[in-house]
DNA sequence: TATGAATGAGCTTTCATTCAT
DNA sequence: CATGAATGAAAGCTCATTCAT
């Protein structure tokens, strides 16, 4: 039930950083969980193993801890994203390459996935207060208009496609997939989590969007 | 705040279907609203015009009542889904016709995606107790498959599609762009919901589908 | 969970004695097993499979079918103890009598236990009410009286000995050790209810009271 | 209704302590007066001049505070009996003395009497969880033993007489009348209560007990 | 005689939050 | 920096009882 703390010091006492970071941890872990509704602050307290008291001191309210979570959560995606270089590959291998990493980082972080229905559910009220997010503006699109006009000029590509929609409907294929899979697992009476399951769900992922971009 | 009533009788007094249909309403808007969690039983009351009690005389529990309305909410869906007449039509406009069925769908009944939202973050367990949800799986898979064996044969579609897949696709990109559409508007800053963008959504998400599975 | 209706007639429908006599069997167990506070009118109707309107149509409130309940039980041992014949009987012998009937009486009708600690926990509110109880005055009073008097005569019995003394001390030797047993249990640590803790706990009872009726 | 806190400091705010304390009396007197179910948390809230939460924050549910005060009844009965002392005194006056200590207080604890009643109302269910109580088992019993020996020995007492048969039965004669008195009074119309009935009841007692240890 | 529908009051419990140190 | 004590508001749910037929 509690954070995994390996990757932090020891616990000294009075390490005010240390103590955020704990907390964070377990109020990600506790809405992912639960929600944002059913998420409770004193499980929270529990998890991170820190005095109830102490959320407050640090993040004045449920809902700014929130706030703190989901924009830990987009810093994070977006440092991934950034690490994945895909200026110095070939138009196609890019494409699979950021469907590949899409499905991958949602699968590996589910929380992403119950962060941001929470958080939809509510309307985007909180990004809405966030500088952070809005700054933390996606590079992928533009990365995404480059390979695709790079694509275009070499004569590989379809011409015409907006990034933004390619990359709402590569993520809306994985998310919907891994998101909704109770549900639809109970509909088609089918696990859709097996290994198998899931590696057959990337390919044909790949197959729709590429047989998208690619001209002919 | 309160519900539609149109389709119903007058408030006669002591009529027990009426009374559970407009719980069921109500408990439906309140529950797309604000989730599971956020959803407040008198809240539902207040919208019913109907004394809290009776909430759980006809439905035992809140659990019990969430799970009423999302076996309700199925039941839509299927319905409507069986007055498509898919069969009657050629393969690609067949596909076509699908998919816009499903992004209108998901417009016009928005609450049907926070209802399965909720539903997922609980992990489909109170699906996973319906017996009724089960057994009314979705007569789609089947037509679809068909339609895409006409195609194959006719030699217009690709030969190798899962209907499932592309099911779970087609609803993905719909879905995605409309659940999501709060949090994808702060980190796009752009509105999603303007009649022209969800023109082009729409539009888009046809071709990705055609192009997949047209030959070249 | 049902009450046993097999000394009544079949359930015709509307009659009226018949359905107020298995709510009154219901509501004894009920109350028995629940005590008045814990009781549910509801239960109450389940047992007895009739609908709960008619308790009310019957028995006015939940606290007058407990009287009636109560008046019933009172009804029940008073006709016991009437069919006992003490007076015919040598007086250590009719003692002796009396003894095992309180003892196996209360061990057959662990209801009436409960009621009167029911009752006692109320104050002796019902009773108060009731005229019926307070006439139908123990018979078992003036014959112990003149079983004690016979006694003293005959030289065998001590004189002095007042007849509601001796009655509550047998009584209460038999309930305590029967109304308690779970926490004397709990407290000795030893299984009271065992057919050789019964048999050997009416044996000390007789003991303790004939050594004190009795002369040397 | 409110609780004698004169033993108490003052009501110094923060003081857990004195806030369980507090709590425990009042929750105390209110069992006592009502049993389990009719109990209500909010007049022990009042009583105890407490936050309700308060409760739940000490104690987790009303069933665990009905436990705790369970508890707090059998500690205090437990240290008055070890201050008795019988093993100083002749057999038949410790007899006499453990008989009238029994009296006096139930007479006096008369909530130890009624919290007794729910509990086995419940069939000891809560006692069964507490390791406390059953650890605090009785002294008085190998007391008693060694009273009823001691006494045989020297030649004024019967022998064979279980010790626990022996407390069972004096506390059965004491508290059956106590605990019972409203029931008994109805039916035998007259006040059991008075000064003189109850020093009758306790001569009447201690001549039947004694009677039956006794040697002739 | 009998019953399904409906209710107001109040129950135990929960929750985010603040106090005082 | 950190915490145990305390709380007001409200949540889900229950219960004896009444309504209308």
């Amino acid at each position: 039930m509690s954070v995994d703390l390996s990757n932090f010091p020891e616990p000294r006492v009075r390490d005010a950083d240390r103590s955020q970071a704990v907390i964070l941890l377990a109020a990600r872990d506790e809405f992912a969980q639960h929600g944002l509704g059913g998420a409770r602050v004193d499980r929270i307290a529990q998890r991170a193993d820190v005095n109830k008291r102490l959320i407050y001191y640090y993040f004045n309210s449920k809902d700014d801890l929130f706030l703190a979570v989901l924009e830990q959560a987009y810093a994070h995606i977006r440092d991934a994203e950034r690490a994945l270089h895909l200026t110095d590959m070939a138009p196609a291998a890019a494409v699979r390459r950021l469907t590949e990493f899409t499905w991958e980082y949602y699968l590996e972080h589910p929380e992403f996935l119950t962060l941001l229905n929470s958080e939809n559910l509510h309307r985007g009220g909180h990004l809405a207060r966030s500088a952070r997010v809005r700054d933390m503006n996606s590079p992928l699109i533009d990365t995404l208009a480059e390979i695709l006009e790079r694509g275009r000029r070499e004569g590989s590509f379809r011409g015409g496609v907006d990034p933004v929609q390619l990359y709402v409907s590569i993520a809306g294929m994985a998310y919907f997939y891994l998101s909704n899979c109770h549900t639809l697992s109970a509909v088609f009476g089918r696990d859709l989590m097996t290994p198998k399951a899931q590696q057959e769900r990337l390919s044909h992922i790949c197959d729709v969007i590429l047989s998208y971009v690619l001209r002919e």
